[in-house]
DNA sequence: ACCTGAACACCGTTCAAGT
DNA sequence: ACCTGAACACCGTTCAAGT
C-alpha cells in the first residue's frame, strides 16, 4: 500500500506530535511577525502541518490559548536578583519586562485585555507580581506604601500619548495628511517639541526621540519619588 | 400600491436620514453597552435599522470608523481652564480624560491600537495633546522637560498589573480557582498586601481598593516631581 | 447615479460520522 | 476511544445587478 496523501503545508517537522508547549510557541511565532489580528486558530494548525481542531486537544479555545501565549512570554522576564538593593533590583526587572514587551510586540495589549476579562491573572502572572511585591518590602517599605507603588508602576497618566512621536514606518498612511505648514499653525506646542526634540539629537533616525531613555527617565523619577515618600516617615 | 415589506428590526427612528454622526453614535453606544469585540458593521447597520452596506458611504471602512469613534469620545474631554496654576489645570484635565475612559471601557484599548496603527493622531487627539504641552509650557518648563513629562504621563511602567485588585464581578470564572491557603503560600506578598487593603477600608465593598485614591497618588507623585525637577534649573 | 442583495474569503467552534 | 471533515453561525468587504 502506498501513502498517496501528499501534505503541502507542513512548515514544522511533519511527524513531532503536537503537545501544548508546541501550540503556544507556533502561536507565540505568528503573533510575532504578523501581530495578534493576523492570528487564527486555522493559522497555527496551518503552520504546524496539522488540521485546526488538532489543536483543541491542548487549549480549551482561543482565550485559554492566549493565557497560554502571555505565560510564555511573562516567563521571560529574568528572575529577581539576590545581593542587590531593592531600587537596582526592580530597575532590572522592570527593563527585562520591558526588553520582552519590545520583543513581543503584541504582549502589552493581549496582556491588558486578558487581564480585564479573568478573575485572577495566570499563574505565571502571579509570580511576576508576587516578587516584585516582595522587593519593595525587602526594601523598607510599608506594606500601604508598596500598595500604592504597585498602582503607580502599572498606570498611564494619559490614556494615550505614547506613540506620538515613535517610530511610524509601516503605518497606515494617513488619508488626509496635513501640510507643515498647517500642522505648526493648529498645533503650536506640538511642533515646538518635535523641533526641539529633533534638533536635540541629529544622529537618531525615524523617531528622533530615544524612546529607551525617556522610559528610564520616567522610572527614575517614580522611584525616587517613592523612596522620598518611604524616608519621610 | 401597498407597502408589503416590514422592517422588523428598526431600532431607531424609521426615516431619519444616515449621516456620519448617527453611525459614531451608535457604534459608540453599541461599544459602551456590549464591548468592542462584541461590534460589528452589520450590528450597528441592525440597531440603525439600516442595510449594512448604507454605512459604507458615511465610513470608509470599521478602521476609519473606530478613528470617527476616538474623537466623538475624546472631544467629550473638557476643555483646559484659564485662570488657573498649571498644576490644577493638567490635573483638572487629566481627571477629566479618566472619566471619560470609565464611561467608555473599550476606549483606552481602541485608542492605543489605532495609535499605533496610524501615522498621526486623528486631529481631535492631537488637540488634546497640544493644549496638555501648552499648559506645562505656560508652566514655565522647559521644552526639554515638558518632553520627558509627556512620555511619564503616557508611560506604564509595568506593562499590567493595574488590574489585578479591580472588581472581578463580571469576569470569566478562573478554570482552576486556587484555594486561599494555597493562594497565601504561593503568592505571600500579594497575600499581604491584599489582606492590609482590604482591612485598611472595611467599608468598600468588591475590589476593596480606591481606584481614584490611587489615580490621584500616581497623579500627584508624578506632578511633584516634575516641578521639583524643574525648580532645580 | 445611487443603492443593495448576493457572494467571497475568511473566522471560532460544534457535532456527527469515520476509524 | 480517538480523530477529523463538514457544517454552522458569524465576520468585513467586493461587486455586479437592479433601480
Amino acid at each position: 500500500m502506498v501513502e498517496i496523501v501528499t501534505r503541502a503545508d507542513a512548515a514544522a517537522q511533519p511527524r513531532l506530535p503536537l503537545s501544548r508547549e508546541r501550540v503556544l510557541a507556533a502561536a507565540v511565532a505568528l503573533a510575532d511577525e504578523g501581530g495578534v489580528d493576523a492570528l487564527s486558530m486555522r493559522k497555527i494548525a496551518q503552520a504546524l502541518g496539522v488540521v485546526p481542531m488538532a489543536l483543541y486537544k491542548h487549549v480549551a479555545n482561543k482565550n485559554e490559548l492566549l493565557d497560554g501565549m502571555i505565560d510564555v512570554v511573562v516567563g521571560e522576564i529574568a528572575p529577581p536578583e539576590a545581593n542587590t538593593g531593592w531600587k537596582t533590583a526592580i530597575r532590572r526587572r522592570v527593563l527585562s519586562a520591558r526588553r520582552m514587551l519590545l520583543r513581543h510586540s503584541w504582549a502589552s495589549g493581549v496582556i491588558e485585555s486578558r487581564m480585564k476579562a479573568r478573575v485572577t491573572p495566570t499563574p505565571v502572572v502571579m509570580e511576576y507580581l508576587d516578587s516584585m511585591i516582595g522587593i519593595f518590602r525587602a526594601g523598607g517599605f510599608s506594606i500601604d506604601l508598596v500598595h500604592h507603588a504597585m498602582h503607580v508602576m502599572g498606570s498611564r497618566l494619559l490614556g494615550f500619548s505614547q506613540e506620538l512621536f515613535e517610530d511610524s514606518s509601516g503605518r497606515e498612511p494617513d488619508p488626509d495628511a496635513m501640510p507643515p505648514e498647517e500642522m505648526a499653525a493648529r498645533y503650536p506646542h506640538i511642533t515646538e517639541l518635535a523641533m526641539a526634540v529633533t534638533h536635540d539629537n541629529e544622529s537618531v533616525v525615524g523617531s528622533g526621540c530615544d524612546d529607551q531613555f525617556e522610559f528610564e527617565f520616567a522610572l527614575d523619577l517614580t522611584l525616587d519619588g517613592l523612596e522620598r515618600l518611604r524616608d519621610a516617615t
